[in-house]
DNA sequence: TCGCCAAGACTTTTT
DNA sequence: GTCTTGGCGA
């Protein structure tokens, strides 16, 4: 008997596509085809089991996920999917809120904040409050007001034990205000509300869960708690949910990210059925069990054994380069021969690392050797100042109210409307009990003859342009597209020359605005309003041509440079991870918490099994950090790697900088041929773990000690009453305990 | 008000 | 190294 749906699946995942009603809990192996259970089983609930696509919800983590998962339904079922709820978590949630708006704190068009966004909401709350910007980083404060959103708690149920807790709930419930004003949430909020909304009111709990008869969700290992409780409503009367996941792939913890969710859900559905996917399609045994014995290590797990009918394959490279320039060049020389032999084409690599930082010397080694690469998701297509101007102009013409916003261009480009001017126009809004982007209006559209024209001063007339400006537009925004609007903006700004000033960067940057407009091209018919509703949903993966697309210009591909969070979900035939040294990978703010000790231990599985065919692992006996040389250990994990598995290629004795410095911007100053020498680091007086007694501070821990360029020795110590101090061992005179 | 310079930070970043 | 931020002088 024929079946498109499930004759080439292997058992595991036929049991697993055809699971019946219930909880079923997919633990999905790296390359197990996590994404075609996931897209077979929604068509075989279609198709086989008759589900109208009505009645089903699938979220996932990305845009780009929920694109491909459609695709590939639609051509594996006969028919639209009308009506089907399939998207990010995020849109979900969003759509389910300006429904529901009439139990929340906002109207149903809302607009979403982005981070940067977010973080002018954070420092406005500080300044507000009164709250030193210092001591307490808005950052900082914005990732305690995120962790306490992700675990559902408003700012009444913010525990005020310490002045920072107190600090952290004053600032969430200002901020949450300022939100409330701007008829904006974040992105924490989507999620936030929509688990409160169907916690405390049954009606709305019963009317979707009534309507989703299945439940499917990918990514498992990746929800927090907000996102946990919503699935648990959502599926709390027909009970069919359908979780796809990998506790050892969870990376995103410090997003509040719990792997643990997974053992929650064999908890809380005793009777779920539980399949695990351990055929491997993609990767080598050899690059499998390295996997493994790296993960195995990690609690709190299920053990998995991975294995691949591709055979033994070769051996894990290991290189231990003479220092950072070194390990770069030795991936640009590798790639060069593959490519030279004809065996490989630019785009079966990638280079992966720890920090975006890294990317830095090999960008400069594989310029330098002219070979084609592509960096992934550095520089973000919409945190660029460009086109967040250009959205919020957008953004305050559809509202003038929004004060966000109207802060951030009003003088951009430069009108002569100053820090000063800013402050009166905020008074004299307050004082009218207005918003500053009404007063605006009026001075616009009055001229001198508006009642706030004297109570601004001088830069009236300034601000009156602007306002005048601003009225224009939103008498015209519905009578021409939006993508007429956008021009006129930008010619009425003169925004053009003020952001391409003809250099590279500049036309960088003008083509930036082209590529914006022509997103909003897209929304000609759906309008403003939806455009700016669903812009801050769109990732920047969306925007950016993706590692695994061909793109038409570049026929020989590239090889790509990412993080390796950036990897997830990616494979390549040849991968290279650089970096592997303590307190890099892990990173070294991992050193002293277990969990985040495992999740740096799986972010390199997660590495490692992106490999189809061959696995490098790099590191550097000593990298350039400030103006120091760092020499580090090697990473704890390469320890625990099997030396059968490796290949050992040594370690090379040539740095390439001097061949560099000539025709590249080393900074020769920093450099002296001193230095090139390899040289063995001095003994340090002070070492980890030593405890030690100062004059001025009392008794600390000494964390790290180092030799620096000019030979001084540089200890850092946790001291019981200052805590953290670097100091010079010369001058601080430390005495050991 | 603006633009320049110096100081300090700097992990990852699905939405 | 490179980015942002804050202070200061024109």
């Amino acid at each position: 008997m024929q079946d498109s749906l499930l004759d080439d699946l292997n058992p595991q995942q036929r049991l697993a596509v055809t699971a019946g009603d219930g909880q079923t809990l997919v633990l999905a192996g790296p390359g197990s085809g996590k994404t075609r259970v996931l897209t077979r089983r929604l068509a075989y609930l279609i198709e086989r089991k008759g589900v109208p696509a009505y009645d089903i919800i699938a979220v996932t983590f990305t845009n780009k996920a929920a694109r491909e998962m459609e695709s590939r339904v639609v051509t594996l079922v006969n028919q639209n999917l009308e009506g089907i709820w399939l998207g990010t978590f995020h849109a979900m949630c969003a759509r389910l809120l300006r429904r529901e708006s009439a139990y929340l704190p906002f109207k149903s068009n809302f607009v979403i904040f982005d981070e940067s966004d977010q973080l002018s909401l954070i420092k406005r709350s500080l300044r507000e409050l009164n709250i030193d910007d210092k001591t307490h980083r808005p950052a900082g404060v914005h990732a305690a007001i995120s962790a306490a959103k992700n675990d559902l708690q408003l700012p009444k149920d913010v525990p005020r034990g310490t002045y920072r807790d107190e600090v952290v709930a004053r600032v969430y419930e200002k901020y949450q205000s300022y939100l409330s004003i701007n008829n904006a949430v974040d992105f924490d909020d989507l999620l936030l509300y929509t688990a409160r909304i169907l916690e405390e009111h049954p009606e709305v709990r019963e009317k979707y869960a009534r309507r989703f008869g299945h439940v499917l969700v990918d990514e498992f290992q990746d929800t927090n708690l907000a996102q946990y409780v919503m699935l648990k409503h959502l599926s709390s009367y027909h009970h069919n949910i359908f979780v796809v996941g990998d506790e050892d792939q969870s990376i995103y913890r410090w997003r509040g990210a719990d792997y643990r969710n997974v053992l929650r859900f064999e908890k809380d559905f005793p009777k779920c059925e539980t399949i695990l996917l351990e055929q491997n399609y993609r990767s080598t045994q050899t690059v499998l069990d390295a996997a493994r014995q790296v993960i195995d290590r990690n609690r709190n797990r299920t053990p998995k054994h991975l294995f691949t009918e591709r055979g033994t394959g070769n051996k894990i490279v290991q290189y231990v380069a003479v220092d950072d320039i070194a390990e770069s060049a030795f991936v640009v020389d590798t790639i060069s021969q593959y490519l030279k032999s004809g065996k490989a084409s630019a785009n079966d690599f990638a280079v992966m690392y720890r920090t975006n930082a890294q990317s830095r010397l090999i960008e400069e080694a594989l310029m330098h050797s002219g070979l084609p690469y592509r960096l992934v998701g550095a520089q973000r297509f919409y945190g660029r100042r460009e086109v967040k101007d250009m959205i919020c102009f957008l953004r305050l013409v559809a509202n003038p109210t929004d004060e966000v916003s109207l802060l951030r261009v009003i003088n951009i480009p430069p009108r002569g409307i100053g820090d000063k001017t800013i402050l009166t126009l905020q008074t004299t809004a307050m004082q009218a009990g207005l918003s500053v982007g009404e007063v605006l209006l009026d001075l616009g559209q009055k001229g001198d003859a508006s009642a706030f024209w004297s109570a601004v001063g001088r830069p009236a007339a300034l601000l009156a342009d602007f306002g005048t400006l601003l009225a224009e537009w939103q008498s015209v925004k519905d009578k021409i597209s939006l993508t007429s609007l956008f021009d006129r903006i930008v010619e009425d700004t003169g925004y053009e020359s003020y952001i391409n000033d003809q250099t590279e960067e500049g036309n960088d940057r003008w083509d930036n605005l082209v590529e914006l407009r022509r997103l909003a091209f897209d929304f000609e018919e759906k309008g403003m309003d939806e455009f700016l509703q669903n812009l801050a949903l769109v990732s920047d993966q969306d925007t950016i041509p993706q590692a695994e697309s061909e793109e038409p210009d570049r026929p020989k591909g590239a090889v790509t440079l990412l993080t390796l969070h950036a990897a997830k979900g990616l494979e390549y035939n040849q991968v290279f991870i650089m970096g592997l040294d303590e307190g890099l990978l892990p990173h070294s703010r991992s050193r002293d918490d277990p969990e985040e000790m495992a999740e740096e231990r799986r972010l390199f599985y997660v590495g490692m099994t992106r490999a189809r065919n061959q696995l490098y692992l790099l590191r550097a006996e000593r990298r350039r950090m400030f103006n120091a040389w760092d020499y580090g250990e090697p990473s704890r994990f390469l320890a625990d790697i099997n030396s059968d598995l490796v290949l050992n290629q040594g370690r090379h004795g040539v740095s390439r900088r001097e061949t560099y410095e000539s025709d590249f911007r080393w900074s020769t100053t920093s450099i002296t041929p001193k230095r090139m020498v390899v040289e063995t680091p001095k003994e340090t007086k002070y070492k980890a773990g030593m405890r030690v007694r100062s004059a001025n501070w009392g008794d600390g821990l000494v964390l790290e000690s180092k030799i620096d360029s000019d030979s001084e020795e540089t200890v850092d110590v946790h001291f019981e009453s200052v805590g953290f101090k670097r100091v010079l061992a010369s001058l601080a005179n430390l005495e050991i305990l």
